[in-house]
DNA sequence: GCGATATAGTTCGCAAAGAAACAATTACCG
DNA sequence: CGGTAATTGTTTCTTTGCGAACTATATCGC
């Protein structure tokens, strides 16, 4: 995608448009840019052990969990994605024997997904390599410089959590 | 979303995993949900437009260019998009009235995209809402610590740039 | 207890995006 | 030149994901 690039094409507005907001335009693309080369990544990693990012996601939910079992719809309301997706994942999950579909006795509309014993194996096995990847891609930054980085972003996503939806039409009728 | 759960779930994982490395999965974590919060703030606000966040993006890209007319594969290339998608996009931004396709004189094969002229009023209109959005969510920042930030984030993508591809099936033949 | 409302999972249909195959053209090289 | 290889845009097919409708349960007000 070129850095220097993008870089050249904000510039190229920046000229035409004093008011722009270079650096709120240029981390915000920067942002973006990282999100995509980081699943691109992980993705390639994966995809070897028949995974994709979502489905990877989805392991790393139920992993995480401290009773080891959890619901699709908490799944996908962790992951902002829909019930539908999270249907769909587990049936896959399921039929390559990674999860386990269990009914929950306290709400028989609800499901339990559990990890398959190998599956809990083969991520053991996984999660050094994908802990590598993610300590590959920020070797580039010198470790002065992770704790500040760690702290803004930790910033920047609370305050973004606490923004108001954005009004409907805004700018039309000013 | 909710962070706190998220730093919840990654603590359960390092009692069970002395090795884990807790700022690199933080951070890359946090790096891909800021960016799905970006892009969904934002595609909030094109709705009104009829745009998406991909649309936006190619009309940015025809925007920010000095000659005015971008070719759609070299616009998918910048995005990491497929050609196949840039020829569906371009479709609809020609239907809406967004865009024009010109045939190239020099490569017969090729075709300019160019704004329509209506395109670029209405881009100059809805520039400065995008900017203040922008700007919005990463008003939550102390301004200094914004210039680290960029320039941490500039580092981690030319690093990443930078990064050999994954050889597939590592880890099996070790 | 019972009716209205809310929630969990599923199914169906649709939008967004990539991969592969293809035709037309261009570039490379011998 | 002449033929092979690479590139451009497009079409087609598949994957990935969301939204709305549906059923079965659960919860809350009375």
């Amino acid at each position: 995608m070129h850095l220097p690039h993008f870089e050249d094409r904000i510039h190229a507005v920046c000229e035409r448009h004093p008011g722009l907001p270079r650096q709120a335009v240029v981390v915000t693309r920067m942002i973006r840019f990282l999100s995509g080369a980081i699943d691109a990544r992980l993705s390639q990693l994966l995809t070897g052990e028949g995974l994709n990012c979502s489905s990877w996601s989805v392991l790393m939910m139920i992993y995480s969990d401290r009773t080891g079992t959890v619901r699709p719809s908490s799944i996908g309301q962790a992951l902002s994605q829909s019930r539908a997706h999270m249907t769909r994942l587990a049936d896959e999950l399921v039929a390559s024997g990674w999860v386990e579909r269990l009914p929950d006795a306290a709400d028989r509309r609800a499901v339990a997904l559990r990890l398959s014993s190998e599956a809990r194996q083969r991520m053991q096995l996984l999660l050094p390599r994908v802990w590598a990847l993610y300590e590959e891609m920020l070797g580039g930054l010198e470790p002065a410089s992770l704790d500040p980085l760690e702290a803004s972003l930790r910033t920047l996503l609370s305050h973004i959590e606490q923004l108001p939806p954005i009004e409907a039409g805004s700018g039309r009728q000013a």
